[in-house]
DNA sequence: CGAGCACTTGATCTATGTCAACGGTAGTGG
DNA sequence: CCACTACCGTTGACATAGATCAAGTGCTCG
């Protein structure tokens, strides 16, 4: 096995806070940069045979900047979303800190491959439940990144989202700048 | 976000190195029990909802006791595996070796998720490289943990097994104490 | 007002699922 | 050593969820 050592002293990351929107780009495969904690929202990663994984809030991206330099993955915004510089803490490499995004990372990887088995329309309620807010809100991305993460193809997701609007689980919502197909209340099944 | 704290004071693992044959189960969800670090070969992991990762040569397994003292997952092998208690070294919970096994999880959650997306056998054909060593010796998982690991259906599985045979990429290659139809020499195509 | 997308919808095809029968091998108990 | 059982794997026939192909429609933005 590879022995890693640290592309930079493990120093606080002093970039600032970053906010991207529905669709932005964080960073290419390839890319130089920094590490970030995601605050809010939901990344997609890609890596060179198409979609790789999610990032969701709490997450911590593009961590292998700090032993290789550059991005193994890109990053672009499934929804809008809130970064901070990671690490962040004083001891910021702390092992507790760490130990827990991996717990984390390993939950996650988890859930996402739930995204790719059983019936097609369960993994597109799962990725829903994923995305939406406390309140109920979501903001669908485009329906060819539904089907890139649930392995399914764009026709099937729009006859999928459809039918979920006509049997009252999403109730098409009108927000502001954002597409009229995509953004809903998800009425959680009893 | 949840603020964890240790479980444990951080101290070595003091647990003795484990052995595990293809077949034989490491722990389950919900038990007591110590992190590892696999050093050989392939595990499978099992959330309530079935299937939920693998984990390979390197990976940290169950370092979620550390933080809630009980498994998440029921791991099992899928090949012969070699453990090693976890944390291992001195100042063992060092950022930089989680800080690569962070990176790792990532990368092999990116490896699974490919393994569940495309063509069935790709799917399969994927999954033999994982398991194959470098000298093209593989010991198959049965059919049914195939299945459940590329999601798909123990007769496909049997069906494109048997047509990797037929096309001469799977050797048949008899172990001793192995079951016939599991036992390969996988010939990489060109 | 027109161009370019993203989405919708219908018709058809096909890879894989499903069901069912059978064969081999390992283990167990007589 | 020989039933006998319990798995596991194989194979065929048939069903179907989802893919594919092909028009449309309707936002959004310039």
């Amino acid at each position: 096995m590879a022995l890693f050592t640290l592309a930079r002293p493990p120093q606080t990351n002093t970039a600032k806070r970053r906010q991207l929107s529905c669709g932005d780009q964080l960073h290419q495969a390839g890319d130089e940069g920094l590490a970030w904690r995601l605050q809010r929202g939901v990344l997609r990663l890609d890596g060179p045979q198409g979609f790789a994984s999610l990032a969701i809030a709490g997450d911590i991206v593009g961590c292998e900047t700090l032993l290789f330099g550059v991005y193994t993955f890109s990053a672009s915004a499934l929804t809008d979303c809130q970064l901070s510089p990671w690490p962040e803490g004083d001891p910021a490499l702390s092992g507790e800190s760490l130990l827990s995004s991996l717990a984390r990372a390993q939950q996650r990887a988890a859930e996402i491959i739930a995204l790719r088995g059983g019936q097609a329309v369960d993994r597109v309620l799962g990725l829903i439940r994923l995305l939406a807010g406390t309140d109920g809100g979501v903001v669908l991305p485009p329906r060819q990144a539904i089907a890139d993460i649930t392995d399914l193809r764009f026709e099937t997701i729009s006859r999928i989202v459809k039918q979920l609007e006509r049997a009252g689980v999403l109730v098409p919502e009108r927000v502001a700048g954002v597409h009229a197909t995509r953004s809903f209340r998800y009425v959680a099944g009893q």
